[in-house]
DNA sequence: CTGGATAATGAGTCATGACTCGACTTGCAG
DNA sequence: CTGCAAGTCGAGTCATGACTCATTATCCAG
């Protein structure tokens, strides 16, 4: 993470519009959008699109540590069962997320980001095992891969409100008594 | 399906080759991997795969309907649980086939497939209910959802074999008691 | 103000991949 | 056998999309 000298006032602006155009495009029609969608949501040429990010890849690296440290932040205020069932809710809408941490086409390694988050719903599981809401040998991986899948099942699948509450029920019963 | 005159004996042996070609070359590289790929691999010309599925999307199509078919036929051999565990284990080898029921990309209408495999399934659910081995009020819907996202997450995840085991272990909890 | 460094622009390059088509082969009916 | 319809071949077309770079525009330190 070498930081060169300040960026310039309106380079500052255009990077935050790209990463913005970014989140839109990449939710909307998936990763595979092209960077001139995403320049023209910008409202940019392609050119300063690559200025800030040298590859398709930077940018969806840039755009990926933007949204995991949201979810950490998200995490911090819900309990287990709630994050599951917002991020279910929000599937469609981080789309980006989903994605990406489905490694479909693009690979990025992020490592510290996505522990931060691993390390965010370990805090959540150790309390909801504290209050009893959640089993005493569940433990994290199963939790995290039962995270992962459900939101690309909720994504792909078009799940509508009942769909996603009774498979979550399921979901839960499961983390209760194991 | 209307079905013109028979095939000439070599143009049968190509478009079973070619199909296996892309069972293999797609589970290998994804969806995304280029029809020359395929045509190479089945030691074919270009040409030849296109006078047998006329665009990508054919082929794709074809090849599902076969994995599909393939996959009523296994359920027909397990019970509930074992066929969960059985298609996470296959996760990987059948990549192509979740990733098209992910709709990645590519869309295709299989109604009658993918209702036969549905049917199958509801099939195992009924007896798995019938024994108490699952909750009277689970309905197929989110059992089709859970194994949709099972099966994903752990082709996208690389889970090992204890995450695997472990995560179903939650799933299968959670679908006795509900 | 202003000069030079920083940034933006967008037409152009290059690679890839789906799909076409006219020349050539080959299975098979008669 | 043999003629020809059915099948194969593969170089070529076209579209798309990542990335470049010479030119032009904009910031901001002094």
């Amino acid at each position: 993470m070498v930081e060169g000298p300040p960026l310039r006032a309106d380079a500052q602006r255009n990077r935050a519009r790209i990463l913005d155009a970014a989140e839109a495009v990449f939710a909307e029609f998936g990763t595979r959008a092209s960077t001139e969608q995403v320049a023209r949501r910008a409202g940019v040429a392609i050119g300063t699109v690559f200025r800030h990010f040298p590859t398709k890849n930077d940018l969806l690296a840039a755009l990926m540590k933007r949204l995991l440290a949201q979810l950490v932040e998200e995490a911090g205020k819900h309990d287990l069962f709630a994050f599951f069932t917002h991020l279910v809710a929000q599937a469609a809408a981080k789309k980006t997320v989903v994605d990406l941490l489905a490694g479909s086409g693009v690979d990025i390694r992020l490592p510290d980001a996505v522990g931060h988050l691993e390390e965010a719903v370990g805090k959540l599981l150790e309390q909801a095992q504290a209050t009893g809401a959640v089993a005493a040998p569940i433990r994290l991986p199963e939790v995290m891969a039962l995270l992962a899948s459900v939101c690309q099942g909720a994504l792909h699948g078009g799940w509508d409100e009942q769909l996603q509450a009774r498979t979550l029920t399921v979901i839960f019963a499961g983390l209760k008594q194991d």
